[in-house]
DNA sequence: GTCTATACCCAGATAGAC
DNA sequence: GTCTATCTGGGTATAGAC
């Protein structure tokens, strides 16, 4: 053996190679987002990435590890924004509006990502289950604590807190995920910013009013 | 030309053969739900079906067929089901109850067409656009005047309907779609009838308080 | 209507020259 | 690191006997 040894994963990403990865990898994650994984070819990420397939297959020596890169990726990142309920100092309702509108965000700015995402999910999540449960889930436990004691406090209707997240994430993710039924029955092609604007304003009012958070206004 | 011209399509669908392509018709939602189109192989179909992928081949002539009927007959059932809000006699917050908990009904009773629809969808929809915009656009055209006329009666508070309908369709649907993570999160392998029936509970109360249609209770 | 055999193609992956 | 060439498997679909 060489006494340069490969570890783990990274030595020395040169800046060429992480550029190439980088252009790759977003490439993919469009590719996968509208087409799944077995619907695209490496072939077709290739093409939009800007070089050859057999060329991508030096950087991602597999197609399996391209995807398992890119939501990876996705992961960290909601990972990373589930933990807005943790903001000190700030009152549950802020901190409610906060996370709504975190969510509806990343629904914005990475519609793809959520797609893949959403993909993933939907068959039974084989490729993250392990990751989800390690990393997703104790987030989860401690946010759904925190609102429990909202409740024992009074401070809002005693709710389910685990449904108060799946409809959270439901009815923000929805605006990434099935943008093209929303599209249509908004009669435009793309969503723009007065729309998740609006989505927002409504999920915010309807959330916090229906779960006490916010007192009726006659 | 022979004078037993084919029409559109049906003639005398005989007994043994409709049994036949239900069974195929099952199979194929199943199977497309877990893997998507291109995830799926018409021997993986014709195995589950109980018969040989030759054979199946007779019944639907290619997989585009097999899989264009499969999602006509899940959205002729979500069309049926849309239009719960038309009941006349019921006062708002019963026809708007039903409304929801008939959504979830479909989800806890059938996960499959849910996913594949899902999937349909993410996909940017093209076997159902045209479909969609003319069966489903005008249903909900129809249900969102009326949520107007509520609005515009003081029995409600002035949201969006739009996106009052985007939000239920998302937390409903998601218990189909997503009922991986969502069983996860609930540390249990598949959703029981208690895990829909909270969820109802909680929808109803967040949505119908929310909302302003029904008044908070201190 | 159901079977066997097979044509045909496409996509993932590898080999090896440069 | 990038290219050309190629192997290989799996998947849709058809042909044709029974």
């Amino acid at each position: 053996m060489s006494e340069h040894q490969h570890r783990a994963k990274p030595r020395k990403p040169s800046p060429a190679r992480a550029a190439q990865e980088a252009k790759i990898l977003a490439a993919a994650e469009e590719a996968f987002a509208h087409l799944g994984y077995n619907g695209v070819s490496l072939e077709a990420i290739a093409e939009r990435a800007g070089l050859s397939k057999q060329n991508m297959l030096y950087y991602f020596p597999s197609k399996e590890s391209l995807y398992h890169q890119v939501i990876r990726n996705i992961l960290d990142l909601w990972i990373e924004k589930m933990a807005l309920l943790e903001q000190e100092g700030d009152s549950p309702r802020d901190m409610l509006e906060n996370y709504i509108r975190g969510k509806l965000e990343i629904s914005r700015t990475r519609p793809n990502g959520s797609k893949v995402f959403a993909n993933e999910i939907i068959s039974g999540a084989p490729h993250l289950q392990e990751y989800m449960r390690n990393n997703l889930l104790p987030q989860l436990d401690s946010d759904i604590a925190l609102v429990k004691s909202w409740i024992a406090d009074g401070l809002m209707d005693p709710v389910d807190p685990e449904h108060l997240f799946f409809t959270i994430w439901a009815s923000t993710q929805t605006y990434a995920d099935f943008s093209t039924q929303i599209g249509m029955a908004l009669g435009k092609e793309t969503l723009d910013e007065g729309d998740f604007q609006r989505a927002g304003d409504f999920l915010v009012h309807v959330i916090l009013k229906g779960t006490g958070l916010v007192e009726a206004t006659p």
